[in-house]
DNA sequence: CAGGACAAAGTAAGCGCTTACGAGCGATGG
DNA sequence: CCATCGCTCGTAAGCGCTTACTTTGTCCTG
């Protein structure tokens, strides 16, 4: 067996063989240093460097018994949202040295069937609140490793991280409600779509009760910038008055802005329309996009420091976190 | 060994004991599902429901030699474009059946190192042009593993991606000088800094020398929001001459754009300021970015089944990929 | 009813690495 | 001068899975 490193791809054989040590002090060389002498050390060192070996990352993990890689389930990276959270997750996890492996669900067919997968090649899983798998998978994976759930108010049962929707939700229907005097609001985005966005509209409803008004039913869409022309329109055609719109989020409010815009209709002297999620654009549109911002890659980061903690000591009690929002108030709300 | 399935983690013993058979056949129920009789096949099917059982992917690696995954390094995940790549690379490789692990660059001290450990994780793995890796570890792990290039038109040696840079950038500057009639034009962005941004530089000065004018030296800037109050602040301050500025991406546009009204220059009758990325910030601004438009999507998944190709066959012939680019023209340049 | 063909399932040999354990050996101290 | 200690390093036993090969059992066929 092993060539002295003719063979294809240098394994821990070849370096130990031409290195005239045994495999053991080859795996030495790299995981411990200061066990084996300097000499013998260089040695080795010089040989890896000439074969170009890097050990196998799958055979060091069934060894060790750990991945040393998170899985991230995402349902797509548009926007700044998901990529942001990305950032920080990786930034978290790599400062464990574990690697994050990313599984993006939009258009996937059998979202399960990946996610179990998924399990097998890593410690730990987040799942964001707004990807659709089923609870059983959800549970499976459960016995296997730790999960933590992101932006998934409503699944009690796993432990989650979640950003503040109903208070912010809130304060901003009263801003502007109280500031600028509207009077009839509607929330663009579909409650039913992603916790989140239930929540928000449930702050939304809050404001409305607190101010004595009556909440209209939400305007459903989704968290894309293509449901903005439509959106646009129903207020441009009439089918839809109102002087405010609430929208789930940045791409949305963007786009039914931008439409409005261009059928004329002036915002925020007309109607007001705000975002959620303090993206790029929203601070070079003009007006300015009021909307809320969420520290997303603190999230991320938090996120996967906690998911370590977990994998170091599986039985630490599970929490529920929530991370708090800002109101970002800009010119799309009538401020000046 | 192996419990009926007390243990923590079920293994493929547990099962197959748990199933009366060998595990062999829960292998085989689990990877060519036809080989086993039906009857056989669901009872290991539901001893395997009842376990949780997840096969453990490290063991799998090790067995069949292929880590089914593949390593995608990036600087950084700001801005649209690597997020749109990420995108469509997590595609291209799902579809083949590979997940992806992402390694992003910025911020972390020992890059040469991770990329390393990476390459022992993954099948093949793609370098994005802006990261900074020794091209001794490009080596190295060219040895184990195939390496992609992205975005690195320099890199003769590995085969790569690239988007048409030089053509695009000659001919909006061709449009800024033939069309808007500017004549003291800059470019924001340090060439050194990423193949990319070289080559849009030298597109720029391409443009200059076909129209007999000599291209002023450029204008020094990361990609990055934070360089464009500089910049601007240097064009208000008068240390600067220019009726047109083409900066090196969107992000750094948008800036400087929005720096330059701010501080009274009106942007495009006083200058043009240009893009490069078409971001979703471009079309909301007013006015509007005239930006070029790459494929990035469709990029990441062209590189993701070249992987693949490479992966079945590590003989095919290297090539060198030059995707196209659209000039996108909105208001930022003088166009109406 | 013997013999062969074929389907189903078991046996066992790895895949490349980590690490507990122990052997060898020069240094140390009583 | 010999028992001990400590440092280095080799031996070998896995880690959990896949799969070539073999065995066993069934069902035809002539």
């Amino acid at each position: 067996m092993s060539s002295d490193g003719t063979g294809r791809r240098p394994t821990i054989y070849s370096v130990a063989d031409r290195a005239q040590v045994s495999i053991a002090t080859v795996s030495r060389v790299l995981r411990r240093p200061d066990e084996v002498r300097p000499a013998t050390r260089d040695r080795v060192l010089q040989v890896v460097d000439e074969l170009g070996y890097v050990p196998d990352g799958a055979a060091r993990s069934l060894a060790v018994k750990s991945h040393e890689a998170h899985g991230l389930v995402l349902p797509e990276l548009g926007g700044p949202y998901y990529a942001d959270l990305l950032t920080g997750y990786e930034q978290g996890a790599a400062d464990g040295g574990a690697s994050v492996v990313v599984l993006l669900t939009d258009g996937k067919a059998d979202v399960d069937l990946l996610v179990r997968r998924l399990a097998g090649r890593v410690d730990g899983i987040v799942l964001m609140g707004a990807v659709q798998v089923a609870p059983t998978t959800v549970a499976a994976i459960r016995r296997k490793l730790p999960v933590l759930g992101l932006a998934n108010s409503h699944e009690e049962s796993v432990e989650s991280f979640v950003t503040e929707n109903v208070h912010s939700a809130e304060e901003l229907t009263r801003h502007l409600v109280e500031v600028h005097g509207r009077r009839r609001l509607r929330f663009v985005g579909s409650p039913d779509i992603a916790d989140d966005v239930h929540d928000r509209y449930a702050g939304f409803v809050a404001a409305h009760q607190a101010a004595g008004l009556e909440a209209a039913p939400p305007v459903p869409a989704t968290f894309r910038e293509e449901d903005g022309p439509r959106v646009a329109a129903l207020l441009l055609e009439g089918e839809l008055e109102a002087d405010a719109l609430v929208c789930a989020n940045d791409e949305l409010a963007l786009s039914v802005m931008r439409h409005l815009s261009a059928g004329g209709v002036s915002v925020p002297d007309q109607v007001s329309v705000t975002g959620w999620d303090d993206g790029m654009a929203a601070r070079y549109v003009t007006p300015g996009l009021t909307t809320v911002s969420q520290p997303v890659r603190e999230l991320g980061r938090q996120v996967a420091v906690r998911m370590r903690a977990l994998l170091e000591d599986p039985t630490s009690v599970p929490e529920q976190h929530l991370l708090p929002t800002t109101l970002v108030v800009r010119q799309s709300c009538g401020c000046p």
